[in-house]
DNA sequence: CTACCTTTGTGAAGAATTTCACAAGCTCAA
DNA sequence: TTGAGCTTGTGAAATTCTTCACAAAGGTAG
């Protein structure tokens, strides 16, 4: 998030940032902004503030977004497709080796840059591409299976949209985002309003 | 995320969970799901667990299910389809009533059963349809502007999907996704790996 | 009815996170 | 060079969250 916000005031030629600043910026405190940066090292500057080019670069350091990372998608329906589109994706780094679903009517199909592959040649296409990242955008009944398969494939880490748990070995890394949940979480606060404000 | 899998046990027609059962389901341990439902009352039976059922109903009333919401999205892009053809949200007595965007290719033009409409009625249609929640799909640079709308015509919940920060007054619950940041963070894990195994 | 098994609900302990508060460091102006 | 004015980095305090562990309660078999 900081990065988020770093690079907006390096783009606009903002020279320093103090912990104030950028906890106005992020929703937080300037302790939090503190604490947070100092975990990673010392980066600012006493009676000045953090320095914003520096730190967004030793940021991106710190997050891994030097590198590029080959991700596979899997699941061409329309939250595939806005993650393949997404342009923030490509500009960080995340380059998509390719596009895979199990509907015939969709294998082959032209698919923005790409063309649409066959979910069975996903394990091999993996290996052979050496991608590591993987996004799940399929229905929750074929997502276990589809992780064991990518997993014994060499993929490391995976960004599931599928509403519901899987597991993964602990060599793997595993973010879920759920967008019902997210919508009834907003439910219950509207329900049990008594003047609460939503975290960001 | 324990309606989900309760709601799962249910329609199999088990009678009851163990808080065992459900931590194991939901990827945490017996005493978090005994200590999270015991916030909110005591539903279980000592000896037995919980009324699968029962438990549901409860669920879905606390987080105010059972009543249908009035949701407006705002954004005609892929996220927006992808969140308005998605089935579980219709289900969950989310309703769309209205689906906007900015530009003047798409206003008008069908979009699953309904059609796009202009955002400069935004604020007119929320107003007239009482809806109390919005979803924003849209880039960042208009977010706020949009929100700031909204809240005017009586939105009290915000899901937001632009990749910043946004300010609601006090008595607007608001939730932000952002999947750059997602992927950033397994990107994070990966780089800082050793042996680090994501939640969920 | 009793003895035993299971599982909840919950204080208390423990861990993690956030906030406080201030010494130390840097800048700038004169 | 000195002093005033900011702002960091960080121990300590406060708060929040999680885990432990066990009494109490319901179920069941005989």
């Amino acid at each position: 998030m900081y990065l988020r916000y770093l690079e907006d005031l390096d783009t606009r030629g903002q020279k320093t940032a103090a912990s104030d600043e950028l906890a106005q910026l992020c929703g937080t405190t300037p302790a939090q902004v503190r604490k947070d940066l100092s975990f990673f090292g010392s980066f600012g500057k006493r009676g000045l503030g953090y320095p914003v080019h520096e730190l967004t670069a030793r940021l991106r350091e710190i997050l891994g977004l030097e590198r590029e990372w080959k991700v596979v998608i899997v699941g061409a329906g329309k939250i595939g497709a806005a993650l393949a589109n997404y342009r923030g994706f490509k500009q960080r780094g995340f380059h998509v080796v390719g596009v895979y679903d199990n509907n015939p009517d969709k294998i082959g199909q032209p698919w923005g840059e790409a063309i649409v592959r066959d979910i069975a040649d996903l394990e091999r296409d993996v290996e052979r591409e050496q991608a590591l990242i993987a996004v799940l955008a399929i229905p929750s009944d074929d997502a276990q299976q589809v992780v064991e398969s990518v997993v014994r494939a060499g993929i490391r880490a995976i960004l599931n949209f599928a509403p519901t748990q899987i597991s993964v070995p602990p060599n793997v890394s595993l973010k879920s985002v759920n967008m019902a949940m997210e919508l009834e979480g907003l439910s219950f606060a509207l329900t049990n309003a008594a003047g609460s404000k939503g975290a960001a």
